[in-house]
DNA sequence: CGTCAACTTTACACAGTGTCAAGCAACCCC
DNA sequence: GGGGTTGCTTGACACTGTGTAAAGTTGACG
């Protein structure tokens, strides 16, 4: 991908990784840069552009934390329900770790086209979780009646996602732990027959 | 308020208010005053900033809509559990009507104090319509056990997000009917015993 | 010694917000 | 009918942040 030094690379990933995870409110590609130890034009030589950069920090966080392991637990329920209350538990408490990209990505969405592509590829993967666990529960034929699949994908997508998370958790003040029970149980009381 | 012609200044506020209507992604200052037939920097002389004009936009739009007449009904409404769908129906179908403005507002609370503070006192106003559902229904013994009044608002205000009607209605392409009746249906399996 | 790669330094273009000051046209008032 | 006031225009400019361009520095390697 790039020739340049791998290592400077990395020091800028988790550079930039740290101030928006520190939840500074705004975090400029020169803030980065001298977080990195590094002069921003180095920046631009690694990275074309900010939203490209915050893209490949979300990869890189993907990569350290091992979303895969993560979400493999609900892949191997049994059961619809188990499915659908596992996939809520992994992809909530994973919601907090890329927080703070996802906020800055979610935020140049309006301004910058490639920010709304790459944000909206990673949304719909956690769409594709949404329609695994709806898709387990209407095998099991245990899908609330008169609600298609897709309308309750949406709705589950819609549920779980991180302005919901950032309103409740960070707004409202709830912990972690009442957030994902609470969505558990609301999951389970509008999908779940 | 302002000493200036009332005339010019609600030509500025209609023209901010259609052409963020029409969806147009950046509204600019300028693009603005040329809707307005006037120069950029009268604008200024009746909004000291982008962040006051777009608050004055949902004032302006309040009053054109008679979002108070709209919320009449659910005020008035006996029980509980018919409180809380005509609330949500209220609120649900003045989203379109504002959603305009509110994105372009929501897309500046990042960068600018005024507009989250200004955004935040809107939605606050939201809350206390979801509080108030929220305690008609507990005062009729409906409120679902095991949940406390505040944490119902909470759900409710959450579910109820102008992110939420944007994510199934204008993404997921849902109708605004469907979406009314699926956030009514999911209020009540949430909130009510 | 030469050269190549990675990085630095400095400068600049560009967009958009917000400020400032001078000018101008209409109207009001004595 | 001149003098002031009001409401707006015109043009210039400061500031912030992104992204580009080009020349200079440093160290490794052959």
């Amino acid at each position: 991908m790039s020739s340049k030094n791998p290592n400077t690379r990395s020091r800028i990933l988790e550079a930039a990784w740290d101030l928006l995870e520190a939840g500074a409110s705004k975090v400029r590609m020169s803030d980065i840069a001298k977080a990195a130890g590094v002069s921003r034009q180095a920046v631009y030589l690694h990275f074309p552009s900010r939203a490209d950069l915050l893209v490949e920090v979300t990869h890189h966080i993907d990569a350290a934390k091992g979303i895969d392991a993560r979400l493999a637990p609900s892949r191997t329920a049994e059961r619809g329900e188990d499915r659908l209350a596992l996939f809520v538990e992994a992809w909530g408490n994973y919601i907090p770790e890329i927080y703070g990209v996802g906020r800055a990505l979610i935020a140049m969405q309006e301004s910058d086209l490639e920010a709304r592509k790459a944000w909206g590829d990673r949304m719909q993967a956690v769409r594709h979780g949404c329609a695994a666990a709806v898709s387990a529960l209407a095998r099991d034929g245990a899908l609330r009646e008169g609600l298609e699949e897709e309308a309750a994908t949406d709705l589950l997508w819609a549920m779980l996602s991180v302005a919901n998370w950032e309103q409740l958790v960070r707004q409202s003040g709830w912990t972690q732990e009442a957030y994902v029970r609470a969505m558990q149980d609301m999951a389970a009381r509008i999908l779940v027959r």
